[in-house]
DNA sequence: TTCGATGTTCGCAAAACGTCGAACAAGGTA
DNA sequence: TACCTTGTTCGACGTTTTGCGAACATCGAA
């Protein structure tokens, strides 16, 4: 496995992002990654060929909306929160808002549904990071 | 010409919105009918053959992103803003400032650049085109 | 009624996209 | 060493999108 590159936050392309967040596939994995916490590729659960998982994975970190972390055989997703709200104020919140509301990607998870999430989410609460 | 059918407020979904905004011919369009003004069909200057643009404006027009309304033989196209907005709250808006930073369908205008606009504008001011 | 202007619709071609399974690469483990 | 696990890459397939020009429909004007 190559070291997947990430576009710098000054480098992101509007339409590359509106492109990666064309999908109800990324958008879902979007919002699973929208509490900020990063999450092991093995732990989405999307109802899909790996290879196509892996496919939506790289046009979302392409598009510079997530950053993958490889440790030994396994990586790890994470959504880029902070770059993406740096260079494009409030589109990151707003699709998110918006996902909610059409409850678009819903079919995207992670595995035993919010793992590790003590109770204190609201269930309509957007939350753009950390 | 048959009158193109609007979705309702309420029936506007994220991925159509997100796919029409995925092109910057849609996005430059857009951005020229930002200020709330209708503009006319042949008002609007876009480096594509005329059936093209009558795909893109279709295209925005389904998403529920514009409005077209008819007069005699010609038409006037208006962005669906509030519809939006109320829908989406904040997406057009995060949209629109983000193709403002990233210069988005900058080769899209209207004739005579900003009619209308009576002259307050400093020769090097940014200009979206022609 | 005939003509011109204005958009829409209809093929058609090229490119991009989503999806899959198979093959592969690389790190752990036995 | 051989084997298993984890993702990525490749090639193929069908669908969707973008773009064009030609043909069409409709309205207003001559």
């Amino acid at each position: 496995m190559k070291r997947a590159r990430h576009p710098d936050p000054d480098e992101l392309s509007l339409i590359d992002v509106l492109g990666a967040l064309n999908d109800p596939i990324r958008v879902g994995l979007v919002r699973v990654l929208a509490d900020g916490r990063e999450r092991g590729w093995g732990e989405l659960r999307v109802p899909v060929a790996k290879s196509t998982l892996s496919h939506h994975l790289r046009v979302l970190r392409d598009a510079g909306i997530t950053r993958t972390r490889q440790e030994g055989t396994r990586c790890f997703v994470e959504l880029r929160g902070g770059d993406l709200d740096a260079r494009f104020p409030g589109l990151l919140g707003a699709v998110l808002g918006a996902a909610d509301r059409d409850d678009v990607g819903s079919h995207v998870g992670v595995v035993g549904g919010l793992p590790e999430a003590p109770a204190d989410r609201k269930p309509g609460a957007p939350q753009i990071e950390r």
